[in-house]
DNA sequence: ATGGCTTATTGTATAAGA
């Protein structure tokens, strides 16, 4: 008999309503207690709160049309939650955050960024500094934290296929992973890390040239954790079987198993 | 060859993703 964990799940599913069924046979085939999820490409009214609730699960969501969208479900209560950056303009639908026992979980889909030289690239850098600051703030008042989500950014060249041809991008530039670094500042951290320090361990895989099977990839999904929750860690991977799907996401799942909380 | 594939859009080509 083993004792009880609670699992926790970020999962970027490049449109919710495309990938509902998957969503819902890994839910019956894992039973997390948390899964956030990111691009789920729809408005409020059409997320499938009803599905989720016949698999036993509950779900808050900040959505929009076409772009963006996050959402926490749990089989638990889902308490406390808000929506986007608190003073932070933005009409882009990309964090929403709540308890679940006890664990403050804050889902986050970061800007992509485009390109090092466009607009969207500093509109990323300028979303990361806000939601630096706004953790500042919330670790304070929660030291049970988690912040899962697509990152949008490889930490290191071990997080990436081809450092060489990767090297100055978007994803992998040295501004975006300064910014993940000062994150870690925060007192916050990389769970897979903990556990794993192998290279060519991705998350993402392009759909174009056969990139999965290739594995030519990057690790843009993360979960961090708090100091207090680090000690709570008993492991954190990868499970690659969502992408062998037909008709898959792009992304695939990362998974967090706490001890007991 | 700066492409390839996938998703959404009051579509039939374009924008965006990463």
């Amino acid at each position: 008999m083993t004792s009880p964990t609670f699992k926790l799940v970020t999962w970027n599913v490049n449109s919710l309503n495309v990938r509902l069924p998957h969503l819902l046979d890994w839910l019956n085939a894992n039973k997390p207690d948390v899964v956030c999820l990111q691009e789920t490409k729809q408005e409020d009214a059409k997320f499938p709160y009803a599905a989720l609730k016949e698999a036993g699960y509950n779900a808050a969501h900040n959505g929009q049309k076409t772009y963006n969208g996050v959402a926490i479900l749990s089989p638990h209560a889902i308490e406390n939650v808000q929506l986007d950056i608190p003073d932070f303009a933005d009409e882009q639908k990309r964090i929403i955050s709540a308890d679940i026992n006890g664990v403050r979980v804050v889902c986050a889909y970061v800007v992509n960024g485009q390109a090092v030289d466009s607009d969207k690239y500093q509109y990323k850098l300028r979303w990361l500094d806000a939601l630096h600051r706004w953790l500042a703030d919330e670790l304070i008042k929660h030291p049970k934290l988690a912040l899962l989500g697509d990152y949008n950014i490889a930490p290191e060249d071990r997080d990436c296929h081809d450092p060489a041809t990767w090297q100055g991008q978007v994803l992998v530039s040295e501004p975006e992973r300064a910014a993940f670094r000062k994150l870690l500042t925060l007192g916050l951290h990389d769970s897979f890390r903990l556990f794993n320090q192998d290279a060519g361990q991705f998350t993402w895989w392009d759909y174009r040239m056969a990139a999965f099977r290739r594995n030519m990839g990057l690790r843009i999904d993360h979960i961090l954790v708090s100091d207090a929750l680090k000690e709570k860690c008993l492991d954190c991977t990868i499970d690659v079987a969502p992408r062998k799907l037909e008709r898959p996401s792009d992304h695939t799942p990362v998974v967090l198993e706490l001890a007991s909380i």
